[in-house]
DNA sequence: CGACTAGACGAAATATTATTTCGCGTTACG
DNA sequence: CGTAACGCGAAATAATATTTCGTCTAGTCG
């Protein structure tokens, strides 16, 4: 799929407000509101944007806590990767899992109630490759910068 | 703000589907559409949720690079955290970034077109405080889990 | 116990927005 | 040149958001 000067604008404007209306949204990159429901079903379509999300401000729901965690595998076959992968996948609270070259092998971010809880998860992790799983935990204490969409615009510069 | 079993569900469903309309909202709450609509605005005014981000598909989009880099600060004072967390902040190409305690003392994700202009980034962060930051770089090779939301349901179980 | 108040709800009316339809212009290609 | 394919925007229509307003309920005070 080619994307002119218009499609990114659209992707830039809807990573940001994902809630923006359809005409005000044609209006600030220039097109009729046809044309440009028209594109964004394109890239949606085309799974260049989605799925929309809503960030919830976990900090004035209740208390909870944010930890990274690290983890090595003594084990780097594949299938060691695989089973730890599955795993973490299947704890709803690691909200994200990334497999990384470096000093580790993988890096989670898990949100849980309290510590006691986060314990917990730890534990489940380690059993899923006893003795094979190294888990370094890093409490967020505060967060500077909050995702909030790519950089698009540094990105496409630095494509051409 | 004290939240009722409907309010959650309209977190809930919000936080994963950020473009719903009210009506379906409203249906899959179980509200009319404007007892619906009062609650959202309530809930947008306290800042419980937003912004709405839309997910862009980086891989479909272009190459690029996404690092997840943990950082050491030689001298933790309070002046050098808030030297680099602004540089940090400062950096459209750092999308994240946390303060944590642990075995290092903060944490970053970065997005580069390539590794020539990531060393770029990573050298700039070097020099904000000259021989007092350590950064170690994992690039991400893949990623199991993307964010896609707080486990709301398992954070209200804990917290009763 | 009854009356009053505040808050929240839903039905319905209205305003806004999304979506479709269709004709026009532009471009690419024979 | 002629023609086909494509994308655009205007306008009509359908769907949705938003406001208004009367009703109900829970809580409170006399």
């Amino acid at each position: 799929m080619q994307l002119d000067r218009i499609d990114r604008n659209i992707l830039s404007v809807l990573q940001g407000e994902a809630r923006i209306t359809n005409q005000e949204l044609a209006d600030r990159v220039g097109l009729s509101p046809s044309s440009c429901l028209n594109r964004v079903r394109k890239l949606q379509e085309a799974e260049l944007i989605g799925p929309y999300l809503g960030i919830v401000n976990l900090a004035k729901l209740f208390r909870s806590v944010t930890v990274v965690a690290t983890v090595s595998l003594k084990d780097q076959s594949t299938e060691a990767f695989r089973c730890f992968q599955e795993a973490a996948q299947a704890i709803p609270e690691v909200v994200e899992c990334h497999v990384v070259s470096g000093s580790f092998d993988l890096f989670m971010r898990i949100v849980a109630p309290d510590m006691l809880r986060y314990n917990a998860i730890n534990d489940q992790l380690l059993d899923v490759l006893p003795g094979e799983v190294n888990i370094s935990s890093h409490v967020v204490l505060h967060t500077p910068k909050e995702f909030s969409g790519y950089p698009l615009n540094e990105l496409w510069e630095g494509y051409n």
